[in-house]
DNA sequence: CGACTCACG
DNA sequence: GACGTACGTGAGTCGC
């Protein structure tokens, strides 16, 4: 049987050509359509080919759809320059689809994505099928898809092209040609590539280094020149066209393979849409005989008049999914079949995985077992340290010997090829690191769901939650396999079948969430948030935990002693003071003393009724010299910190490194930032002297040094920028004290009072100003602290704009969106009760800049490893990220050349894809503990 | 498990 | 006309 050969053609392509090639032409409807005249003639042409040896079996049409596509996330000026289409071209566009479907032919577009894009995710469909492809284009991006049983068609010149084609134009084979082009740019793309490199440099040098990356690399060894400048200068640049000029595999196309099935050209409706347009000469070429075929074809001429057209391409949103079937997945327990599920990996090139373990950190968690599925429904268990069911008497299972299992998924877990995808995979790279394996390349369903959804109905991103969701599927609860409360057992005692029927679920589910999110991020203009931002960052933070930050127990230790000696001294004082013992830390206790038993005014506050007996009412008391007030504060200062800090972090000394080890979250919370959990490393004290001593005991280890780099004002800075405000951003570039300068600006004068002020109004601003809200806090009247908005209003007139444009953007669309495209959604921003609309505006108006920020320092952290250790600094870890704070620990003798390069990674780190009008202030400190270091 | 309080940016 | 007000987090304690 003659094998399968699709031809894919390049419509785009093609009506350029044709209306660069043919005269003006005037159908009766007045419309001009030359260009449709020239594309039907060159459909036809190549439908004559049909019948050849080489000719298709089955064939499509792909077209661009819009103007935006997930490359436009990527890099903003991607395609920026390009003209627009021709006026006369424009109104033709319909017309080409026409012609197209009037041959019967399937025309594919998917929007967020470039014909290029479709043309190679169906190249690959079709060599996994084992056909042969041919591509009908001259595009020179297309070429890099060549390769055995690949070619290319120039219809204009007559022409086949192969490798040696591309060997002959580009110097290097196809597989080479993306680094070539990255290198080289494309002045028509708007692909930046290197200032300086051509075509003969780039293919020259990659020949010489083997890929983009290695020339990198090699940069900076290269003997002094203009390129060698270029190359260390443009290295992001580079790295970005690489990914601009690579094509998308994995376009969810409408059609399978089959469909695309080519059974001759039936004279109808061609021959309707010639008439109708006027194209006479094809017309009479019709009557002889039916493109394609030497002559008229008896049984599509019997259909004439009743052909329906081709299928009609309603793209549908989901591509079908079987059921889920949790005893369709498999148990493994021999190497056999270990091999022959690795083997299925490789074939699928795309896997999902999910590692189960006994605990729910992943720094001191034990492998259970690891799950893979390899397409939708078709999943496996592989158990490694499971123990009997009763964790003592009863034998264990059999199963794979762990040594076995990591070198057998080594090569395959780190192969480039294939992708592994995870429901927060950063959790499953450090259990799998601590057994010895790497895992990349990596997608995250989790992040992406993030990504695409922050701030709606979800609650969370977790895998439970995203199913119902997306899916509408109910996964098996945790609950239900390990049990709950003082029953529970570890999912190391799970019985095997159990535990397949629950792990094969998780990556059956992740890999089907993948489907859904991976289309929608192109879609939806979240690629770029996605991949420059978010997805790189999964390693880094992983590494992070890994590493973990030395805490000094003896100095906790000691702190808590002395905390507690004064808590109970206060304790009693207080006890003297309300004439009868009560619980302290119960407000409700707390507030029946105060204001019942004891009379003083303050009020009741909250639905609850109950007295509020916050700093801010405790405060008042204090200052009207009530002395129970005062003592009470300082109790709750010091409860606070023993029971929090001194004591809880204690227990969180990891045994085996003597470390801390955060667990950071990717999608915790709303605008973009990452939260710290079980300890929270965020919210070690600072503010207070009392607070200050704790962070003594976070320490470097002999040798070393902490070394801690803020961004200085980074919101205010942002904000300068995003709402375009002159006099903040000179006063940052003159490197002004920023409240001094907002004092002068409202108040004509700066004192201690006036600076003060305007520090709480610059950051009222931040935060979605209310009158009452500045009002309480510098305890003025709501009149005055209007007067004092609308003055700030009037100095700095972008800030009301943006404000008005961020309200009316969010209402138009329901989102807010970063300067790198994260969005952020507001379901509540026209809710009908006033206070929660005006609660959701005021998070509105925060988003975006807080969101920017931490893109930014997102940004920082992804490049700050591969900086450092270009620099050969390999020694320096990246330990700890606190918003607008990196934390590091480093040999004391790199401190001076590492402190210059996080200072330029943190300052530079929305180049290149954002040009800030404000420079990004650095302050670096360094010493034995992250106190010192401040 | 929710309310309250408070630690951080 | 009254309400209650700054944005984003996580954790410990109390008390139902």
């Amino acid at each position: 049987m003659a094998s399968n050969h699709l031809y894919l053609v390049d419509g785009s392509g093609y009506i350029f050509r044709a209306y660069h090639q043919l005269p003006p032409l005037t159908n009766r409807y007045g419309l001009n359509v030359g260009a449709v005249y020239g594309y039907t003639a060159m459909l036809w042409k190549l439908a004559d080919a049909l019948d050849k040896a080489d000719g298709p079996t089955h064939l499509a049409v792909v077209f661009d759809k819009g103007s935006h596509t997930f490359r436009n996330d990527l890099y903003d000026k991607y395609k920026a320059q390009r003209p627009p289409a021709p006026e006369d071209l424009v109104p033709q566009f319909p017309l080409f689809r026409d012609a197209t479907r009037a041959f019967s032919l399937p025309c594919i577009e998917e929007a967020g994505f470039e014909a290029d894009d479709i043309i190679a995710t169906y190249t690959m469909k079709a060599i996994a099928a084992g056909w042969d492809v041919t591509i009908v284009s001259s595009d020179k991006d297309l070429m890099q898809l060549i390769r055995p049983g690949v070619d290319m068609l120039d219809t204009m010149k007559n022409e086949r092209r192969g490798a040696d084609y591309v060997m002959g134009k580009f110097g290097v084979p196809p597989e080479k040609l993306g680094d070539v082009l990255a290198l080289m740019g494309d002045s028509v793309d708007n692909v930046p590539g290197v200032p300086g490199i051509g075509p003969k440099t780039a293919s020259k040098l990659i020949l010489e280094y083997g890929d983009l990356e290695s020339v990198l690399a090699a940069a900076p060894a290269m003997k002094p020149s203009k390129m060698r400048e270029n190359l260390i200068a443009n290295t992001e640049m580079a790295r970005l066209s690489r990914v601009l000029v690579d094509l998308h595999r994995e376009v969810p196309v409408p059609h399978a393979l089959d469909e695309l099935r080519l059974d001759g050209i039936p004279p109808e409706p061609l021959r309707a849409f010639l008439e109708d347009q006027g194209f006479k000469t094809l017309l009479s070429r019709l009557a002889a005989h039916a493109p394609g075929k030497d002559k008229a074809d008896p049984v599509a001429g019997a259909a004439a008049g009743s052909a329906t057209p081709a299928a009609e391409v309603a793209l549908p949103d989901f591509v079908p999914l079987p059921p889920i079937d949790r005893d369709a997945y498999e148990t493994v327990t021999t190497l056999e079949r270990l091999d022959a599920w690795i083997a299925e990996s490789y074939a699928s090139g795309i896997i999902a995985i999910d590692t189960e373990t006994d605990a729910l950190d992943s720094i001191s968690a034990n492998l259970a077992g690891i799950c893979l599925a390899t397409a939708p429904g078709r999943a496996c268990y592989i158990p490694v340290g499971h123990r009997s069911d009763d964790g003592m008497f009863a034998e264990a299972p059999v199963q794979i010997p762990l040594a076995d299992l990591v070198a057998r998924m080594r090569p395959l877990l780190a192969d480039a090829a294939v992708l592994k995808i995870g429901h927060n995979i950063k959790y499953d790279l450090n259990v799998l690191k601590r057994v010895g394996l790497d895992v990349a390349p990596i997608d995250d369903t989790m992040v992406m769901s993030f990504d695409l959804d922050a701030g709606q109905s979800l609650a969370g991103h977790g895998m439970d939650e995203v199913a119902q969701a997306v899916l509408d599927h109910s996964c098996i609860p945790f609950k239900e396999v390990a049990g709950t409360g003082k029953k529970a057992i570890s999912f190391a005692q799970v019985p095997l079948d159990q535990a397949t029927r629950y792990a094969g679920e998780d990556a059956d589910v992740t890999w089907r969430l993948w489907t859904r999110f991976q289309p929608r991020l192109a879609r939806e203009a979240a690629t770029r948030v996605y991949e420059l931002v978010d997805r790189p960052l999964i390693p880094v933070v992983a590494g992070m935990e890994r590493a973990g930050i030395k805490v000094d127990r003896e100095h906790l230790s000691r702190l808590s002693g002395r905390f507690a000696q004064e808590i109970a001294r206060l304790e009693e004082e207080i006890h003297g003071e309300a004439g009868q013992p009560f619980t302290i830390g119960s407000p409700q206790q707390l507030g029946a003393i105060l204001f019942d038993k004891m009379g003083l005014k303050g009020g009741k506050k909250g639905k609850s009724g109950a007295y509020s007996t916050d700093v801010t009412v405790l405060e008042k008391l204090k200052a009207d010299g009530v002395k129970i007030a005062g003592l009470v504060l300082d109790w709750r200062q010091l409860a606070k910190l023993k029971s929090t800090y001194t004591d809880a972090l204690q227990a969180q000394i990891n045994r085996d490194t003597g470390r801390v080890h955060t667990s950071y979250s990717l999608t915790g919370a709303q605008t973009g930032r990452l939260s710290s959990t079980d300890p929270n490393l965020q919210n070690i004290p600072i503010r207070s002297e009392a607070g200050r001593q704790i962070r003594d005991a976070f320490v470097a280890e002999p040798g070393n040094v902490i070394l801690a780099a803020d961004y200085s004002q980074i919101e205010l800075r942002l904000a300068a920028h995003m709402a375009d405000v002159p006099a903040l951003r000179e006063a940052f570039r003159r490197g002004e004290d920023i409240h001094a300068a907002t004092a002068q600006e409202l108040f004509g004068e700066v004192n201690r009072d006036t600076r003060g002020r305007a520090k709480t109004i610059n950051f009222a601003i931040l935060y979605g100003i209310s009158r009452w809200g500045l009002a309480s806090r510098l305890e003025i009247e709501p009149d005055e602290a209007q007067a004092m908005i609308s003055r700030y209003f009037e100095r700095f007139p972008g800030i009301s704009a943006y404000i008005n444009e961020t309200l009316e953007k969010a209402r138009a669309t329901g989102f807010t969106e970063t300067l790198f495209g994260r969005k952020t959604w507001f379901p509540q921003i026209k809710a009908g009760v006033q206070h929660i609309r005006q609660g959701a505006e005021r998070a509105a108006i925060n988003a975006p800049i807080q969101g920017s920020c931490a893109d930014i320092i997102k940004r920082a952290m992804v490049r700050m490893t591969p900086a450092l250790e270009a620099a050969g600094l390999d020694r320096v870890r990246m330990l700890l990220q606190v918003h607008d704070e990196l934390v590091f620990e480093l040999p004391e003798a790199d401190v001076e050349a590492a402190t210059p390069i996080i200072r330029a990674v943190m300052a530079g780190a929305a180049e290149p894809l954002v040009s800030l009008s404000v420079p990004l202030g650095v302050e670096i400190g360094t010493g034995p503990s992250w106190g010192a270091a401040h």
